[in-house]
RNA sequence: GCCCACAUAGCUCAGAGGCAGAGCACGUUCUUGGUAAGAACGGGGUCGGCGGUUCGACUCCGCCUGUGGGCUCCA
């Protein structure tokens, strides 16, 4: 999760003064940075230093030392570096040879394996504040005082250069902003995260859960969850259909055979479980759906009139995830994709592209998403297919992304080594980005599993295989969706929406004709009937987010009305059942 | 998988080498109340699991499982 510039993002000024903020923050943050180490130093001096960079939201330096921090040493380090904040140590930067640094630096074995890496006509340059000397390229802030207002946050251990063979060092996370308000909001906008967390609102809204007893990174919805994605999902079914794909099923595990005609058995096998014996067969459980996908266009010899062919599948998946990589919905072991595979003709091949497009945008919008980070993925160095396909593709993807105006970043050679795509990152109502659309082109596949189409020619052709993804998977977004909204689902995906509220007991009878006035429309209402008093009913209404609570004693019976509050606290007072009736099913249509 | 931390009632959490605690939830009874908690009483625990140290372990130590923050990877 990453909390982005939020600040200089939600106001209204302009790009160049967004960027400079950032440029202003980073040089803060490099430079707060520097003052731990030099902390750190003071009260290790066996320590040796890794890198410490600006994040987008704060800071962090690698260090190694002969014991784990402890919060207090955190709170030493938080001492010293005020203290220096307080000297006003001016940043001074000198350009040096490499035999200077490698001097200045000789106690320091990652520094020197830096320097080791800096090419040879690149000038070296350190910074210097009091006795602490950094090699670095800056830019800094002219001294320590300007370090305004900053915090450490948590140790964490981080592998050397991110390489698991390599040691483990320890990384001490810090932010700092140009203000204490500054500061103040960004920790602000963190508690804020924390109570909309997922797995904090999956259980008070009880959503679902997960056990030990039936493993880590295994989701069990509960009916309100389940509530939740099966409108979800009647919604994707709908939009499908609506945009020409056919939607099909396959079973959850297949036979040894396809996972080695489809390579995974070679190159994915580390994300795949073992194998099930049955009938002295082996049989492996699906890490991904285009196999069986694929077996569906294979079921009949192909002809060109008939592509494109979409299938479309919410397709439980089964991945092995390192244990520590498991987060709640967001990353877990058994996921249902909203998987697709596209086979059409090179003429078909970019209008393909845009109705992803398309379909992805639409999708998305009706769930708020309106801020998105798009990347193009191109050809790596190590691929298969043919390279005119490959270009095809890649001039496609580009050129339908153009088409609709979207902005988008290039990662040169960063696709699969079958195929380049476009990926795309939403960005929730906390300003924090999440994958979740993924269109890939596949040149691998077809060719293991041999698919062909007859051309107008009367030739055999390879057709072009897409996979997408829009929402990626039910539980990630689920998991988006609920902290997106910090669980105030808007009226069409809530759970329940509306409690009819009986004041006391002669009122039941009248609140449950309310109810079925609402069920009788569609709508998913309930009826606290406890013989509970009414502001514990509200209350508790109130904090299930409940969109309308619909009071009703003695007046509303004799009247026909009930009496409306929403869960924005905002008290409508007593409407006609009708009134309420029209309102709801004009908030339901916009999607509010 | 690796580093660090954590695991006590259904939930949130306090406690501590010598009889296991609170609030909420749950049950019973009383209360029929007009927009965020009515009251009383009650039931509920192998203190995550397995070993070890000790006269004695929920507490100290080790291993395992799970969770959290990171690293790496990713829908």
């Amino acid at each position: 999760m990453v909390l982005k510039e939020d600040m200089a993002r939600r106001d209204s000024r302009g790009k160049e003064q967004i960027q400079e903020v950032v440029a202003m923050r980073q040089r803060l943050r490099h430079s707060a940075a520097h003052v731990m180490a030099d902390a750190v130093l003071q009260l290790f001096p066996e320590a040796k230093i890794g890198i410490g960079p600006p994040t987008d939201d704060g800071f962090y330096y690698d260090f190694e030392v002969s014991r784990p921090f402890t919060p207090e040493d955190l709170e030493h380090i938080e001492a010293i570096m005020r203290e220096r904040i307080a000297g006003d140590f001016p940043f001074q930067k000198e350009t040096i040879d490499r035999d200077g640094a490698r001097e200045l630096l000789g106690e320091q074995p990652y520094k020197l394996e830096l320097i080791d890496d800096i090419p040879p006509e690149e000038p070296i340059s350190t910074y210097r504040h009091n006795e602490f000397v950094d090699l670095c390229q800056g830019p800094h802030v002219e001294s320590t005082g300007k370090i305004a207002a900053f915090t450490l946050q948590t140790v964490a251990g981080a592998y050397w250069r991110g390489d698991e063979n390599r040691p483990m060092l320890q990384r001490i996370y810090g932010t700092a902003f140009e203000t204490s308000a500054a500061l103040e909001e960004h920790l602000k906008l963190l508690e804020e995260a924390e109570k909309r967390d997922h797995r904090r609102l999956g259980r008070q809204l009880d959503l679902f859960s997960v056990h030990e007893e039936v493993g880590p990174g295994l989701v069990i919805w509960h009916p309100k969850g389940g509530k939740v994605r099966s409108i979800v999902e009647d919604y994707w079914r709908e939009l499908h259909y609506r945009r020409g794909y056919d939607l099909v099923y396959s079973p959850h595990v297949g036979r040894s055979r396809l996972w080695q005609t489809s390579g995974h058995l070679d190159f994915y096998s580390e994300g795949m479980y073992s194998p099930m014996d049955v009938d002295g067969q082996e049989y492996y459980m699906k890490p991904m759906n285009c196999p069986f996908h694929i077996m569906i266009y294979r079921s009949d010899l192909r002809s060109y009139r008939e592509l494109p062919l979409r299938y479309g599948e919410l397709g439980t998946v089964y991945r092995y995830e390192r244990s520590g990589v498991l987060h709640g919905l967001m990353r877990v072991r058994g996921f249902t994709q909203d998987d697709a595979h596209i086979f059409c003709r090179p003429d078909q091949v970019e209008d393909e592209v845009l109705g992803v497009l398309d379909l992805t945008f639409e999708l998305l919008d009706a769930f708020g998403f309106t801020d998105y980070e798009i990347f193009l993925s191109t050809r790596p160095e190590k691929f298969v297919g043919d390279l005119e396909m490959w270009e095809h593709a890649t001039r496609s993807l580009a050129h339908a992304l153009d088409t609709r105006n979207l902005d988008y970043d290039v990662d040169e050679g960063g696709g699969a080594f079958y195929g380049p795509k476009i990926d795309i990152r939403i960005r929730d109502a906390l300003g924090r980005s999440w994958q979740c659309t993924t269109v890939q082109f596949d040149f691998n596949l077809p060719e293991r599993f041999n698919l062909t189409f007859q051309g107008s020619d009367g030739e055999q052709h390879r057709p072009y295989m897409v996979h997408r993804a829009i929402i990626g998977s039910m539980e990630r977004f689920l998991g988006v969706l609920i902290e997106h909204y910090g669980g105030a689902f808007p009226l069409w995906l809530a759970p329940v929406q509306a409690v009819t509220i009986p004041i006391a007991d002669r009122h039941v009878d009248y609140a449950l004709e309310v109810k079925d006035a609402l069920s009788g429309q569609g709508f998913r209402p309930e009826v606290d009937s406890r013989k509970e008093r009414m502001n514990l009913k509200i209350r508790e209404a109130q904090m299930q987010k409940v969109p309308y609570m619909l009071v009703v004693g003695d007046e509303e019976m004799s009247k026909g009305t009930v009496s409306v509050r929403l869960r924005s606290e905002e008290n409508l007072g007593p409407i006609a059942l009708s009134g309420l009736l029209d309102r709801m099913k004009d908030e339901l249509r916009s999607r509010s």
